[in-house]
DNA sequence: CATCATGTTATAAT
DNA sequence: CATTATAACATGAT
């Protein structure tokens, strides 16, 4: 159906090709089509003919584009499947992202076992209260970004949902009360199904009452009340959030 | 020159 | 063993 990939240019020494076998994925996708897509959460993966699939993480400035041929390899261009008129193109300065190659008739078991996503059916407020009992001492927003419990959920989407839970990055898990588990899982949801709605279609933005759009530059204020937000570190990520609006009381719990 | 960045993971410490 | 905390990864923008 589409166009078979002529040349394989990998960049084997790249760090974004970390336990890949680069000569399996160059000889398995030479010749290949692809045939579908899907995605989990930061993470896609493409199938092509002949059972391969090809596994990509962007990272955080992983780059995946369709380039005109004839396209030159730039200089973070760590993987280009070229064909007849158009080049895939994975752009990664940082090599924070991460390529994957596997072989077989059905995605790889790796893939089949992922989490379910926050829009998922599985992904229920009884998920989320066993999540926050398995991790007592963690701070809610720690927990958000963590992938095996929230697959899609950066650090905007974790800033964004704690915002609007009202309720301050630091707040330990196990203080939450059974109203707010269900509501967090109602903000999770709410904030990826917008989030795909906008961002995921078309690179709009979110509505401009959400943080979203003050979080990205220090000096800004909270589009709620006013007040400075706050920009700190929280396990190694900037947490920005505003102090009047996020404050751990019963207040909150509604 | 110093600091920061849409992220994950290996390893160390409780 | 289970959970939690941090450093490291590699580069460009400010």
């Amino acid at each position: 159906m589409g166009r078979a990939v002529t040349v394989v240019h990998a960049n084997k020494k790249s760090r974004v090709f970390r336990g890949c076998d680069v000569a399996a994925l160059k000889m398995g996708l030479a010749g290949a089509k692809l045939k579908t897509s899907r995605t989990h959460g930061k993470q896609m993966l493409f199938e092509f003919s002949g059972g391969c699939w090809l596994a990509v993480h962007l990272g955080m400035t992983g780059e995946l584009t369709a380039k005109a041929e004839p396209h030159e390899p730039g200089k973070h261009d760590h993987l280009v499947l070229h064909t007849k008129s158009l080049a895939l193109v994975f752009t990664d300065p940082r090599q924070f992202g991460a390529l994957r190659f596997c072989q077989g008739k059905t995605p790889p078991a790796w893939w089949r076992a992922l989490p379910p996503q926050p829009m998922d059916d599985d992904f229920t407020p009884e998920r989320v209260r066993e999540i926050l009992r398995r991790h007592t001492r963690q701070p809610l927003k720690a927990l958000l970004l963590d992938q095996r419990y929230f697959p899609g959920v950066g650090n905007w989407m974790a800033d964004e949902i704690m915002w609007q839970m009202k309720l301050p990055p630091h707040t330990v898990a196990r203080s939450l009360v059974d109203i707010q588990v269900r509501k967090l899982w109602r903000t999770v949801r709410k904030v990826c199904a917008v989030a795909l709605k906008t961002i995921g279609v078309d690179w709009s933005d979110p509505p401009r009452s959400w943080l979203f759009k003050y979080r990205w530059a220090r000096g800004h204020d909270c589009p709620r009340c006013g007040t400075k937000l706050v920009y700190e570190t929280l396990r190694g990520r900037t947490a920005c959030w505003c102090p009047v609006c996020q404050k751990s009381s019963k207040a909150s719990r509604c």
